[in-house]
Order: C-alpha cells, then structure tokens, then sequence
DNA sequence: AATCGTTTTGCAACCGGTTGCAAAACCTCC
DNA sequence: GGAGGTTTTGCAACCGGTTGCAAAACGATT
C-alpha cells in the first residue's frame, strides 16, 4: 500500500542509507546517487514517513497550538495568522481545545505522547499556570496574549493588560467624563484583572471621577449585552470601558434597546480593534492590540527556541493605541 | 529526559513486552503485573510515545482538519465543535490552512508524511477536486460543507445549496417581492454556484417577477457591503438572496448607509444562520444551517470509516429552514 | 602504477514501541 | 502429585526510518 524506504533501496538497488540520505539534506550523497534514488522514489511514489525518522531524530516538527477562546472572533484570525505562519515554517499545528479543562495536566500528557517540539498557548484567559506546566514538562511554550510580567516564567507575547487599563481611563477622563465604569470580561480571567487594575489605578488619580466597576461572565456578545441591561436598570455611568470589543457591542445593542443613545449619553470604548468593530454600523471607539505582530512574534520566538530549549524567558509586549471612531463623543 | 518503555520494563523487572501490554487495552496481563508496572511507570513518569507506537499499529490517530475558510465567523464554531469532538473520540486534529493554496498536490503529501488516519475536509468553497485528491492517495476522507451530490465520489455532509436557492426564491416569492436580486458570494465556489442554480430555476417559474443577480469577491462583510453600494447606484431590486450571513451583514450596512432602508424598501434574507445574524443590531432573516448536526455527524463518519475505510460512499444531506427575523418585509 | 587524502557507500545498531509464537506459570480436577 | 487446559510471560523480529563507523571508491599527485 504505502511505500517505504526499504522498497525504494530495492528498486534502484542500493542501500537503505542511501535512500535515507538523499531526502536528508547535509547528508553526503553523489550526484549520481542522488538521480538513482529520486528516480526510483518517484517512480513508487514514495515520500519518507516524518514520523517513524522523528523516532531517530527527536524531531517532529509538529506544535501544539493550544487555546481555550474558540468564541471570540478574533481568533479566528489567530488560527489563521498561527496556521500559515507554522506551516510556512515547515511545522504543522496540533490544534487543542482546552475549553472545558481546567487543569492542564491532560494536555500536557496528551501532548507529550505525540512528541511535539514545541506548544503555543493562544489565550488571554488562561492562568500563567498552564504554560508552566508545559515547561515543567520540558517543551518549549510560548504563551501569546498572555499574562506580562517582568520576570515571567516562561515566554510570553502580547500586550500590557495593566497599561491598557490606564489608556483607557486617560482616554475617558481626557474627554471629560465625570462618571465612569469598568465594564470586564469574567473575573478569572487574568486579562480581565490586569485591565481592572490598570483602570482603577488610573482612576485613583482622579477621585473627583465617580468611578464603579462590574464583570461580565464571558468575553461574548451576550455577556456584555446581559450585563449593560443590568446597569441600565439604576443610573449608568457616562462612559464605559468594556472588556473587549465583542462585549462591547453586546453592550452597545443593550443601549440601542434602552431609551439612552451612544455616544449621546453613554460612551463606550472597547479593546481589541477586532474587524468587525470598524464595520460602519458598529464604528467602535477601541484599544488596538496588534495581533499580527503579536503572532508573528510568537511563531519567531518559538522556531528560535527549537534551536535553543533553554533560552532565558522573556516577556515581548507591544504597544498598544486608541482608535478614535464613533462611540466616544469628543473631548470637549 | 523522556522516559521510554525500556526503562519501565528494568524498573519493574520484567520484560518490555509486559510493559506494552499493560498500556494496550484488551492485551492480557495478570493483575500482579499490571500493578507492578504501573507503579514503575508512575515512579518514573512514564507515557507512552504514540507516534512509535502508530508504527507498528499503523494508526497515529491524527486527523488532518483541512480549510481554507480563515475568514468567515461562523469557522470559528466550526474549528471549535470539530476540535472538541475529535478531542472526546481520542483523535487529534492536525490543522491544515490551504488559504494560498490552488492545489491538493502538496496537503496530500504532507498528510501522508504524518501518517494521518483519515482527513476531514471543511468548506464550502473548495472545488470536490480537493477530497477526491485524498481519496486518491488512500486517505479516508469526509468533505464538510461540500458540494452536494446523488453521486457522491467521496463522502459529503451537509446541506442541498440548490434547494436552499429554491426555498430563498419561495419565501422572496411568497412575500410578494416584484423584484427580487440574487447576490452570490465568489462565483468559483461550489456553494455560491448551487444557490444560484436553485435560485434562478426557481424563479424561473415566475416570470411574472423581475429577477436579476450579481457576485460579490468574498463572502465577506466588506465584498458585501461593495456590492451592494455599487447595486444602490442604479435601481436597486426589491429584496436580495444574499450568498450567506456575513455577506448579507455587508450589505445591510449599505443600504443604512443609504436613502433607503431595509426592510421597507430593501429586503435581505442570508444563508448560514451565524451567532451574529441574532444580534439585536443586525437580526437577519436567514436561512438556517444546522451546523451543529453537519460536525457530528461529519465526525461519526469519519470515526466509522477509520473501521472501513472502503465504505461506500455516501452524502449526507440535512435539511434547512428559514428563520425569520426583521430584515424581509411580511407576507402581504 | 603506487600513494595518499577525500568523498561516498553500506553495514549494523538504534529510535520506542508492538506482536506472533513458544515456553513457563498457573489452575483445576482426579 | 500429575495430567491437561488456560493464561501469562519473554524472546525476537519487526514497523520505517537515521547515523557512527569503517570499508570502498574516487581523484589528484608523484
């Protein structure tokens, strides 16, 4: 049925090895050795099992690309920007659902027992904890959208969630609200705290700013739309910094259905600058995190920790900026 | 580092093969020597390699999960619920991007290197071209969201884009549209190319009703939102099909955008029935396609084939219904 | 033609498992 | 305690490759 190598040694009646070294390259092969086998390997269809020489060669090239946010539409562009990125690498993407796990444990075993080279956790929910169990585990892990820290543990790519809880309230007290809220994501999640305490620390400086706080109980639609209904109920804030972006429309729909209008009365900013934020009947004001450098970063990082497993952990944090649109009325 | 089989069997005492058996189901051991081997693979922490393993078994329980949808919301569902229930059945998804590709040639051999035990093709775009390609090489194979067929050459699950053509011209029909348009997403893909044979031969019946139809480049917002404005420039017709939800969101925000409004002047009806089409802001009538239904039982064919890989094949059909919401006018 | 250095080749062991087969151990029954 | 049947165990070969090492082939030089 599927050819292999000792059948291609047959046909152009030379040794394993030297098949074997034709497909390697670096190997020491003649031209005229070279042609014999290709010729012959061609001739079978033969391709050389990746697996059975990554038993020799401890190489797989195969990364687990492990998330937990298979419901916010960013993510899709994630698993597109990781997908291509991989395999242009010549590295194929296991893909894991961690969704309904919450310790990391199985993953790491199941992971193991497939011999990746290396693991990717694609999450801002997830606790700093399930990368370390990978590096517990001895595979490289960088974790993208993770946590930042100054002395991570392992490689960590993204944004300062802290900073961007300040930008935010700079950019509400900047254009002059006096009441403001933080409306965020679910409470576990560390992204979701890291943005509260920036927000809040923010806001600390300005106690002349009447300030509250409430957590949606998932970065979705539905979350943010439930949970501004709820705050429509009493007085709401002026302005509120949401989550995310796809919160933040949910929260935008509830203030369409109430009798308040946006930005008239109740100003939102998001952060994500998620494609659909900039579709003309959202026009979102948000906090751009610039994903694909975010990616392409993770993919640069991982590839070169192939080659050095025990590269220093570091943290990459970029920067990120408000994008002024439509649902902010202007600093007056 | 990682422990291996050997070292368990030395732990233990005893041979590598009792080892093997205990980690095989259905192998005999006897008690005494389970128990003595799994405390040595405990101390040691030990889990066995798969990929060595699928060596000998000829099973590496991959499933290569292969689309080039990266863009359309409703794959993040899709990427989410084929994860999750490959992930229960013990099957790990290796995930192909074939968004730059225009041939199988290159996927196919890449799966075959992995040794992956069967391929789960999802899209609605890819010409049926691309599964046959795997078949071919030998590779069971089950095409998601493909183009229907009574004579299927592969398996196919999913729905009858004709007859959703059918059932969109009858409702635009029933509510007694005079002009009805039929915008398709790209016109190379399999589905856009089936809802519009439906759609016309419907219509076609009624050539009392002024039908026109166009393309859009994507199904996406931004090819929809384009073809709709380029459509509002001259008349524009009474109500649209529109090539499925996303696109149908792109033009709902043109004609907002517009002197007119939908659905007094302008009705749209989609296709796909995403989490967004729901959102109070958008609240799309649509048709619905049970996604859901199309996973699971793409995923029980796929487990069922890896027992009989030569199963004859079949397609899968599942039915679809409109949902109605707001944005087509009632039945006079 | 012999010598020497370099490149190419094949042998054989190995990677981490599985499995058919025969021997060993265990049971049951008389 | 021994015969006969069943279960458990270990041996050794194998899965499809890679690789260190030494022998073979090659090429240049004298």
């Amino acid at each position: 049925m599927v050819v292999t190598l000792k059948e291609v040694a047959e046909r152009a009646g030379v040794s394993r090895s030297a098949v074997s070294r034709t497909f390697t390259d670096g190997a020491s092969v003649s031209d005229k050795m070279r042609r014999k086998v290709e010729k012959a390997a061609r001739d079978l269809g033969y391709s050389p099992n990746a697996l059975a020489s990554s038993l020799t060669t401890g190489r797989t090239k195969l990364i687990g690309l492990v998330s937990n946010n298979f419901h916010n539409p960013i993510f899709l562009q994630v698993f597109d920007q990781f997908t291509k990125g991989l395999q242009e690498r010549d590295l194929r993407p296991l893909l894991v659902n961690l969704s309904s796990e919450t310790n990391p444990e199985a993953s790491v075993r199941m992971l193991r027992q497939y011999s990746v080279d290396g693991v990717v956790v694609a999450s801002s929910t997830l606790p700093p904890l399930f990368a370390k169990a990978f590096r517990e585990a001895d595979i490289p892990v960088v974790h993208s959208f993770g946590r930042s820290s100054s002395a991570p543990e392992v490689h960590v790519v993204g944004i300062d969630n802290v900073e961007c809880g300040r930008m935010a309230a700079r950019e509400l007290v900047r254009r002059g609200y006096k009441r403001v809220g933080f409306m965020g994501g679910p409470e576990a999640a560390t992204s979701t705290q890291d943005r509260f305490t920036g927000f809040m620390s923010e806001m600390a400086a300005h106690k002349e700013i009447q300030t509250s706080y409430s957590f949606a109980q998932a970065y979705s639609y539905q979350a943010g739309r439930r949970e501004m209904l709820r705050l429509l109920k009493t007085t709401p804030a002026e302005a509120y910094f949401c989550g995310d972006d796809v919160l933040s429309i949910g929260a935008l729909s509830a203030i369409d259905d109430s009798a308040y209008s946006c930005p008239q009365d109740i100003g939102i900013i998001g952060l994500n600058d998620m494609e659909m934020a900039q579709w003309e009947s959202i026009n979102l004001t948000t906090i751009h995190q610039p994903i694909r450098e975010i990616i392409n970063s993770s993919i640069e990082l991982m590839v070169a920790m192939l080659d050095t497993p025990n590269r220093y952990p570091e943290a990459r944090i970029f920067p990120c900026s408000v994008i002024e649109r439509g649902t902010l009325r202007p600093a007056p």
